[in-house]
DNA sequence: GGCCGCCTCACCCCGGGGGGTGATATTGCT
DNA sequence: AGCAATATCACCCCCCGGGGTGAGGCGGCC
């Protein structure tokens, strides 16, 4: 577990110090300050933080709202607003970009914290919940035959769509092998085709 | 679009009464009042709000936080912390229930109603992702090719495991019509085979 | 009326998927 | 050493899935 590394976007370079002293105060290491969406874009691909602080009014050009849709898109990290608009037209475009927070100027320290702390630990979970690849492993939990490790590794293969001519080119082995894995998979996971194995695994995964 | 209804749950009456006169002037209902954690369970099963807004420290009994995980197991219903604990061990233990939003006492009506505003369509977001079954005409707006209405019917039918057998006898056709359709919408999916349309169709969902 | 998109159905072909059976090597546990 | 589980491979059969082609009915649109 290392430092969170927080990138503060923030046209005025006096708050920005603020700012940065605060999140330094609590803990966390302050990535960069970014007084232009230009900087912060040029960080982010540069020198990717955990988090992002952005203030919404950046002065010319793209807008906090612009930059947050950015890197929603490009980065998949999470963000917080931290911002003096907080005027209704301005807060329902800023919601549309699914902040993890918005903080009100002028902020307190404690409130900063407390909503960085739920915004990273809301990503990681989400995060955790859409990337369940890994997983699989917890498919054994719910099922009263378990899965070998080379069954899931399989179960993977086949629930990303792949024949078992791919499969067998994957692993290096053979197609009977294949098949004869892929039997064993469908006689544990109780169905009778590759669908219904994907059906299958959906819902023990989800629920 | 029904008035968004809240239920705040805060042992001084006082702050309570507070709290509630600050979400009416920004135009939130307020469904109830609760100053004891069972007072909130009470209300949560017979008057369910659409957010609630949470204190940590109740004074006897349940305390904000397993008041959470009530919430999270049984209801599913986004909440908001709004408390002036903010050390570390509190937050620690908080986060683990992912609220939708963290405010720290004494709070400004401004930060409330960000924070409510952007916890409500979070929630909002998160629930149509996990329940994005008939979302699948939704599909066509990321497709060249367009599916008729028949198709994403029968993709439904493949995406839950169903064989073309099955899809006959569901819809009341011949299985030579199936066929026919399936080929159609894998030629629109661009893909070969039932597991790579699914595949396919969860891609396309998910970003 | 003519065109087009959608739904319906038919026939052929074949390759891969899925079921059955059996075998061997390796590992680890007892 | 003996046993069980795992991973590997082989051969059989059969049927369903998927590709190609063609065609008729039906509703909307120009």
């Amino acid at each position: 577990m290392h430092v969170v590394r927080v990138l503060i976007v923030e046209d005025d370079p006096i708050i920005a110090q603020d700012i940065a002293a605060c999140l330094e105060d609590v803990g966390y290491e302050v990535s960069a300050l970014a007084h232009s969406p230009t900087a912060a874009l040029k960080e982010l691909s540069l020198n990717p933080p955990d988090i992002v602080l952005l203030d919404i009014n950046l002065g010319m050009g793209m807008d906090g709202i612009q930059l947050a849709e950015e890197i929603n898109n490009k980065y998949g990290l999470p963000f917080v607003f931290l911002t003096s608009y907080a005027d209704r037209a301005t807060l329902q475009r800023a919601k549309h970009t699914q902040p993890m927070g918005y903080v009100v100027k002028p902020f307190d320290e404690k409130g900063l914290y407390s909503t960085l702390e739920i915004a990273l630990f809301n990503h990681a979970k989400r995060q955790a919940a859409t990337h369940a690849f890994q997983d699989f492993e917890h498919l054994n939990t719910r099922l009263p035959a378990k899965l070998t490790p080379r069954e899931l590794e399989l179960l993977k293969g086949i629930y990303e769509g792949m024949d078992n001519q791919q499969l067998a080119g994957m692993f290096f082995v053979s197609l009977n092998t294949i098949k004869t894995h892929v039997k064993s998979i469908f006689a544990k996971l109780d169905v009778a085709s590759r669908p219904q194995a994907i059906a299958k695994v959906r819902t023990l995964l989800s629920e």
